[in-house]
DNA sequence: GATGAATGAGCATTCATTCAT
DNA sequence: CATGAATGAATGCTCATTCAT
């Protein structure tokens, strides 16, 4: 495995992210973020400025990473239903290979929202949806794919995966995620499929 | 409407419940609630011992709902998709007309977890469960339902309106949930059909 | 001695302006209040939000006292000479009779002003700076007392006895301010009087 | 202008001393001081220790300013009135070259002397007051100054300007000292000579 | 039932200072 | 001489909870 010597910085996001999936961001103290990690307190904000900078900066690098998968999928689907099958095999890849990375960015959004360093992620989501939007774009219009109310297609797509993804992280359900990958890829085609 | 006089218990219910969602369960301070209610903090722990009770309360009365509404519409459904459309349908009609408690049981279920109170919730959870495992049960094993992992239906079924209605009851979405509820209810019956 | 039981608002106050005589404003912790009043932090928040709020009752009050003795004793006068002689007279006669008060006054003036609850101060200041203004505008004016630029005339008048208290007050000097009393108030008059 | 290179110890006092008069000694923080002067925080404490050493420095800098202008005008002293009024003019002077030295002594005074490095500036002071003692002394036994107790002369000839540099300096009022520099010097005269 | 003063453990954050590079 | 990461004691403030009236 992986243990070499990770930079101070990298322990304490490392520390942070473990304390904010077993007790939430609001309730994970920096003392928690302190013994978890090994620093000091006065590293940790030498490093952050604030508890709120840790938790943006996890969850910007999370986002990005499933930014990144969902985006390698995407374009490599050729069809209508390929893509809409890869936006949710990504999302089920992205929670599997990274499950504390997703219950972080699920369980803790609501906590972080209301912030300045908000908006740097507002930004980065913004631009993601709108490549997604691109690529379907042309297919709906097409027929390839039912014409619905846009507001819509998000949850009919993502909505089984997402759900059990919240059950799944927070042990609710057993069964790995993956095993339902070609099952929440398939509702998501039936969902949306013409006709 | 309904502006009787409410009794010293039910305003600070309700007082609360405007906390919780506005900032949280644990954002919300007993001062807020006391500040809301017009209830002086000693009344608020005459009728409710500590915090945690007062979200436990609001969370029973919540799913109080939801359970009534959806053991109704599921009585009344003859067919498997009758059925499974009922459970969709059910659950888009108690957030279109309970979108407070909704928003509350959505956001701070989390939050209200690790407590004792979770007990009897977790009880009056499963008895639930249970009544639908049996509406469905014969009907999956008779094959008007597809055969699936058992603990993948829920989110297959409910997702899509499950992802909508925390997008909406944020406000990330505008369109009232309840103009999808016909496409969501369709949803659920693609996915689960047999063939 | 005047030994009856305060109010815990009345000991939080006159521990506080221990401490902060002692410390002086920024330098002084809730703790060492805390600790000197026999309150509980808490408590010392009960009732005054934060810690500028202590310094800005006791200021406000300090100010009010040397007001009424100022009012008081101008009010007597009958000529200039004796309105001068009255604000000297009364400034001194405050710094000997409340010395704690007048040196938080002289010592954390500097510390309080950058903050919401000056406004308040800063009213009551500018109308008794107004009244005073009004006793003496005629007597200028008629030639009673020396034409000058205005802003030069508080610093004549007050100005020694100023300085001396602060020395006084801070120990740098030992003899009692009351023994200067007639010697700045007649500096006073020959810093104004007119010829 | 002198926009000389300077040593980077000078650059150093220069930002604090900005720092000190902005936000006060105590209030003021290394890393502001770093950040003011360009130097890290090391440079800083290679050079001056600690944080009450750079004030030290500058507080006795400004002092030994003071003390020369002082000095040179009390030598060209002639007669009693001379030597009085030269007193306050040196100040007023020395206030109007140097008002951001000033504002410091005259703010940053109380902050500073709970210190070690305070004894080094006390005996400085003690042998610059001497200096003006002997000057006077003769002066006071031959009657040609009002023969007063020896702790109040200082008040009464620098109080007034003293208290103007306070206001002048905090802009609580707007007109340069200079132009009651005879204004003040008269009042000093007034105040201590004989009849 | 109602009130609000009192409590004190706990928290995020600051900051002077040290020290390895 | 310069740098900036690291340290940890200290601080102002919050808040659930208790309890005397």
């Amino acid at each position: 495995m992986n243990t070499v010597k990770l930079s101070r910085k990298q322990e304490i996001l490392a520390a942070a992210l473990r304390c904010f999936n077993e007790h939430g961001f609001a309730a994970s103290t920096i003392e928690m973020i302190r013994e978890q990690s090994g620093a000091s307190v006065g590293s940790v904000y030498h490093h952050f400025g604030n508890k709120e900078s840790i938790g943006a900066e996890l969850y910007q690098a999370a986002m990005s990473d499933y930014h990144r998968i969902l985006q390698e999928l995407l374009e490599a689907a050729q069809t209508a239903e390929e893509g809409v099958k890869a936006v949710t095999r990504s999302y089920v890849d992205w929670v599997a290979h990274n499950p504390e990375q997703a219950r972080f960015v699920l369980y803790s959004r609501g906590q972080l929202v209301k912030t300045t360093a908000a908006d740097g992620l507002k930004q980065q989501t913004q631009q993601h949806l709108g490549l997604i939007r691109e690529w379907f774009k042309p297919r709906i219009l097409a027929g390839q794919i039912r014409k619905l109310p846009s507001e819509c297609y998000a949850s009919l797509v993502l909505g089984a995966a997402h759900d059990y993804a919240r059950l799944w992280l927070t042990g609710r359900v057993k069964t790995d995620i993956r095993e339902f990958r070609e099952i929440f890829a398939d509702a998501a085609w039936r969902a949306v499929q013409p006709a």
